[in-house]
DNA sequence: CACTTCCCCTGCAAGC
DNA sequence: TGCTTGCAGGGGAAGT
């Protein structure tokens, strides 16, 4: 499940792969909600422009191209974006959850999933957006237009401060994970991260948002970060269908505490992890550790 | 406005 | 073994 983490990964590996490249054409599947921008004119609206930079704001990839419109990417819950080339020959294989990985020899063959996938005019490889259950979305906007999709979000998880949560939570009384998954107070952290940054800083996720205190802000704030920070150090999360855009697992997985622990011991006091489900979510802590 | 619930979708695990 | 059912969840719409 793609979170901050894995959208900066994916957006780092694939940068190289898109900045400076001309898109010669745009193959898409049929009309549906994750065409915010239908397919037909998304085709019309890409084909022939260069993409000058790939940024993101929490969990978006934004495509910048030349003639100052941009390309919106939101890889949902289960999209991945990745390149393929017929002169790599990568076969790319179902894994758990649908995922793709790089295996044996061959071209890879678009299937029913692979909603996007953009060839450039150096007909090196071409980059793909492919999406199982089809959370993700795709949004074209003009040059000068904005979208309350970008405009609406928080800032991106990685500068959260204290100051800032501090004040997004004074007169809420909503579950502080709850708070913390709201992309319009910070944009970035999902279900992941706000178990595990919550657990890194001693704080139990139904806590009422606004009886957390300065010092907990402070320490919230350093475990956000910290939290994120280490998962990009180890290419994300692989726990469902997240896989890295060269179809690798990521590591963090392997780091986290509490997330999809329920009923295993805590690695702090042995204390047994619980789940509850917050904001239909399911919500992992520690009850000894975490007040 | 704040907060909660529901729903989009599909693959997989569990149960019978 | 093969079918059915339930579950996962980002985020936006709809309901309280």
């Amino acid at each position: 499940m793609p979170e901050l983490p894995e959208v900066e990964v994916t957006r780092r590996r694939i940068e190289s792969s898109l900045v400076g490249r001309t898109i010669t054409s745009v193959r898409t599947t049929k009309a549906s909600y994750f065409f915010l921008t239908p397919p037909r004119e998304l085709a019309a609206r890409l084909t022939g422009r260069r993409v000058a930079a790939l940024t993101r704001h929490g969990k978006y990839l934004i495509a910048e191209l030349d003639d100052a419109s941009r390309l919106l990417l939101h890889l949902g819950m289960t999209g991945q974006l990745f390149t393929a080339s017929a002169r790599s020959v990568r076969l790319l294989t179902s894994t758990r959850g649908g995922a793709l990985t790089p295996e044996a020899q061959g071209a890879f063959e678009p299937d029913a999933h692979t909603h996007l996938m953009l060839t450039f005019d150096d007909a090196a490889e071409d980059v793909l957006f492919r999406d199982v259950r089809k959370f993700g979305k795709v949004l074209w906007i003009a040059r000068g237009a904005n979208d309350p999709r970008l405009t609406k979000l928080g800032p991106d998880a990685l500068g959260v401060t204290a100051g800032l949560l501090h004040d997004a939570t004074r007169g809420r009384k909503a579950a502080i994970k709850t708070v913390l998954l709201d992309q319009g107070v910070l944009a970035g952290v999902g279900n992941i991260y706000a178990d595990e940054a919550l657990f890194r800083a001693a704080i139990r996720p139904k806590r009422a948002a606004k009886s957390l205190t300065r010092k907990e802000c402070e320490r919230l704030a350093e475990a956000i970060r910290a939290v994120l920070e280490r998962s990009i150090e180890t290419g994300g999360s692989s726990i469902s269908d997240y896989v890295q855009p060269d179809g690798s697992d990521g590591a963090y997985q392997n780091e986290r505490k509490v997330y999809a622990r329920a009923g295993e011991a805590c690695l702090t006091c042995a204390s047994k992890i619980v789940r509850i489900v917050l904001g239909a979510r399911s919500t992992h802590y520690c009850p000894k550790c975490q007040r």
